[in-house]
RNA sequence: GGUUCGGUAGCUCAGCUGGUUAGAGCGCACGACUCAUAAUCGUGAGGUCGGGAGUUCAAGUCUCCCCCGAACCA
């Protein structure tokens, strides 16, 4: 048997922009995935490094700080605490959840800045930004509203017209006006920034992109469509006060720079590699993050792996590359990568500025981690958008965690309980019952293990609950009830298989469902060095149902999972505005 | 407007490079069982694979046109 070499997986999930507590869909499209994917690479015996952030710097965070009438740095520091509660109640399990204002960040956007400009592929120039007197700053081209000067549409924004479609330029709109203020104040003035030259990177992106045949195609046709259209040379400063300060190289603040700030399109990404040097830090290996980001120092045989919803595609793909690839320095670059449609709302989208739809901190007053993981797994929005229901929640949840899972494990452990003493039974002969089992199990636990692979998280849950199933015809087919009556051995084969598969289903469960599985195994007491989906794990099949020691004593657990009732369905679609 | 992706059983979706009677889960109907969270197991109900044309010995699976939906466009 081969026994394959532990790899080095580096996982990253697109950074929850610092505003607010993120909602399912934004769960289910980037950090709930890249858990999952995580745990199981890390059952897998492979040494995952999963690494996520807030992105904290922006006109949004400015805007909402004021909002709030608290200064930014209060604001971002208590939102990051925040996000970083509802990850932990949601049992992601990163390594570390960072921030991008973070002083390793700064350094590190500094330094791809200064190495970017030496490489000749930054310069300053010259715009025309739309500043507000009243406001006293320069707008954003989506905080600037007016009449567009298409089709005279009076709430066009700056950026584009949401009457008529077309992409816009905040300077041409007609009686501008502040979207922060109302102030009509406003007037065109010029101001200084720094350009990333990336139409002179068009080349060398294309290439690395073209040699990426293995990623999906949504990433693939996102990525080249960008470069069809020809890269932009784009700003990478803006006029703000909160984010990261441009400066020389010798550290002084540049001339002409002195109240502006990197903008967070270019400063956010790079916070993947900053919070890797947070993360080495904080274990007091300061410079344990370079082997998994310095391809001339052990990064070249990472693999890292990205997940992010759809309308970051872009940025990873191009936005991202152009600095890694422009410094012309040794750095690691995506492998592979995984995108997320969207998670849909009755209809329409989860909303974070309109409160539509459930979010994270609500969803666990409802009901546990658990539930929602499993749902919003087996339901992940891969192919295309995906809708969230009510009844859809509650079907999966009462359906396959509840009747198939929970009702297994429930059964056969209390049948032991009353029947065989609460121990694992000794005697009798595997038959033709267990060979059925072992032989799903043959062809299913290596399908289970390829679609994880693959990133397939709705295969990987219903291969995973296939399983499940498999183990309530097993006894079925077993009946160790019936046999009970006349040959105790023979029940003891289905109940000992019946306890072994209770187990296994556990491990299996873990990727997904990390706390009950965790309950499953507790109350069967698997010893942590098995609870693992190392290929040695599944090396001997037959060997699963009869790994639990003979005579081991094992306990019921509680209820695994409760039902959700109707009145409970009704409740939450009443009080989260479910129906449209 | 451009581009991309979808439109398959009541619902949610699988169906690589075209090839026997188009599949799964849920729901539904009927049956079985009783260890279990009225759970589980079995059987079934027969969907013009959005519409039209074409290529082919053969198309849900390729080409073209049309209709509907969604997303993206820095």
């Amino acid at each position: 048997m081969t026994k394959s070499a532990p790899r080095r997986i580096l996982v990253t999930s697109a950074l929850p922009y610092i505003n607010g507590v993120k909602h399912l869909g934004n769960l289910a499209g980037s950090m709930l995935p890249a858990d999952v994917y995580s745990r199981f690479q890390r059952l897998r015996g492979h040494d995952v490094l999963y690494i996520c952030a807030t992105d904290e710097h922006g006109t949004p965070a400015e805007l909402a700080a004021q909002a709030a009438n608290v200064p930014v740095r209060q604001y971002v520091d208590e939102q990051h605490e925040i996000q970083k509660k509802a990850g932990e109640d949601f049992l992601l399990s990163y390594d570390h959840f960072g921030r991008s204002c973070s002083d390793e960040n700064a350094a590190l956007t500094q330094h791809f800045a200064h190495v970017l400009e030496a490489n000749g592929l930054i310069e300053e120039r010259t715009m025309r930004q739309v500043y507000s007197v009243d406001d006293e700053r320069f707008l954003p081209d989506r905080y600037v509203e007016g009449t567009c000067p298409h089709c005279e549409f009076e709430k066009a924004r700056g950026d584009q017209c949401d009457n008529c479609g077309r992409l816009l330029d905040p300077v041409d709109l007609i009686d501008p006006y502040s979207a922060v203020s109302g102030s009509k104040n406003v007037e065109v003035r010029e101001t200084r920034h720094l350009f990333l030259l990336q139409s002179q990177m068009q080349d060398r992106i294309r290439d690395w992109i073209e040699a990426a045949t293995d990623w999906p195609p949504l990433a693939r046709s996102i990525a080249l469509k960008w470069l069809d259209e020809g890269l932009r040379d784009r700003a990478i400063t803006r006029d703000l006060s909160w984010g990261v300060p441009v400066t020389n190289p010798d550290g002084s603040i540049r001339e002409g720079f002195e109240t502006k700030v990197f903008y967070v399109w270019f400063d956010a990404p790079i916070e993947y590699i900053a919070a890797t040097e947070e993360w080495a830090k904080a274990k007091g290996e300061p410079e344990a993050w370079r082997r998994w980001w310095r391809t001339d120092e052990g990064a070249e045989e990472v693999d890292y792996v990205q997940f992010m919803g759809k309308d970051n595609v872009a940025f990873h793909t191009v936005g991202f590359p152009v600095t890694i690839l422009g410094s012309q320095e040794p750095w690691k670059l995506v492998d592979r990568l995984k995108a997320f449609n969207w998670v849909t709302w009755y209809g329409g989208k989860f909303s974070t500025s309109n409160k539509r739809g459930v979010f994270m901190d609500q969803a666990l007053d409802l009901l546990p981690a658990d539930y929602w993981r499993w749902y919003l797994t087996a339901n992940a929005p891969e192919g295309s958008d995906a809708a969230f229901t009510w009844e859809g929640f509650q079907s999966a949840v009462n359906s396959d965690l509840a009747n198939v899972l929970g009702n297994f494990v429930n059964r056969i452990t209390k049948y032991c309980a009353s029947k065989f003493d609460g121990k694992v039974p000794e005697g009798g002969k595997a038959g033709e019952a267990e060979s059925w089992m072992i032989a799903e199990l043959e062809t299913r636990l290596p399908q289970l293990v390829q679609h994880y692979e693959n990133m397939d998280f709705r295969k990987a849950a219903a291969e995973t609950r296939a399983i499940w199933a498999a183990g309530n015809e097993y006894l079925t087919k077993a009946e160790p009830w019936v046999k009970y009556k006349n040959d105790v051995d023979a029940a003891a084969v289905g109940v000992r298989a019946g306890l072994n598969l209770a187990a296994l289903f556990g491990i299996i469960a873990q990727p997904i469902i990390p706390e009950a599985a965790a309950m499953i195994l507790d109350a069967l007491g698997v010893p942590e060095e098995r609870r693992t989906l190392s290929e040695e794990a599944f090396a001997d099949i037959p060997a699963l149902l009869d790994a639990l020691p003979r005579g081991h004593e094992i306990s019921p657990p509680d209820v695994l999972f409760r039902k959700i009732e109707d009145e409970q369905v009704a409740e939450w679609t009443e009080r989260f505005g479910g129906e449209s």
